[in-house]
DNA sequence: TGCATTTGTTTAACATGATAAGTATTATAG
DNA sequence: CTATAATACTTATCATGTTAAACAAATGCA
């Protein structure tokens, strides 16, 4: 059997915790999780969406989805928007509050996504890129 | 700011989830999740290990492994055996239940690793490898 | 020897991951 | 129209992720 230490998707998540376990505590001071964060971003990006769009961008199921919008939402960081020709589907938004959170914290975890790209080298951090890229695609395709 | 969709922990994850989702569904017809299996596969790996070495082995956090180990002893796959000269390690290892267990799955889900291996390529495949390793050790080094 | 400190593991508390089931709303066939 | 199916979320349940605190056993040192 092939070696234990050579799974793809350990060393995945292992590769993923070294980098999280940088930007982590910068979250946690700001009282928020790294899921809450994506949500957070994807608004910026989207500038608005809807529940189910939210999920496919910040890369998190809709139960769990469902979970951090109630957080959110219950810290004043985004509000809900009925849409009136259907009346399952909300609009997201960040409050003026959760730009504001957005703004504060971004840049520092830019400066920090930056010593990364420093320590690393870009030209690996983009060979890695499409690596993933092209294995997400290539598994995607053919299911 | 740099697109939200060229974030490395996001694709790191992605691609993650685009593997194991082929994995899990066999697991969970056995009644495993990923996490137990991990535990299982590093407890063959090592036949018998603490506590400490099973969560680094496995990539688990330690209160996460304490709880698997409460499963999958209340399951009889594994059994502990206390060391002698230190009352706070106890040695783990697979039953033969366990090991039955293992033997049973090990194999099918080689074979759905080699599809992904067929269809992304192994020359790719182990260029992923090395740049994960490497992107691994550098953050690892500099902390 | 006695006691503070360190080490290995477990508990606790809260948040998310994963699957199945439930609910409300909209679309569609007949 | 209307019963039915499909859609968009939400709940529910159990397992794990993450952090802090508790705990017991072992170690270091006065």
């Amino acid at each position: 059997m092939r070696d234990f230490k050579h799974s793809l998707p350990m060393e995945l998540m292992r590769a993923r915790e070294a980098a999280m376990s940088r930007f982590r505590p910068m979250l946690r001071d700001h009282g928020l999780t790294e899921q809450q964060w994506r949500v957070i971003r994807a608004l910026v990006d989207a500038g608005g969406a809807e529940v189910g769009e939210l999920a496919r961008k910040s890369c998190l199921l809709a139960p769990s989805l469902t979970r951090i919008l109630q957080h959110l939402e219950a810290r004043s960081l985004i509000k809900r928007t009925q849409n009136s020709t259907d009346n399952r589907r909300a609009i997201i938004s960040l409050t003026a509050r959760g730009r504001r959170l957005f703004n504060k914290i971004g840049p520092r975890l830019e400066s920090l996504y930056r010593v990364i790209e420093d320590e690393f080298g870009m030209e690996r951090l983009e060979a890695l890129y499409t690596l993933l890229a092209e294995f997400y695609e290539t598994l995607k395709a053919s299911r």
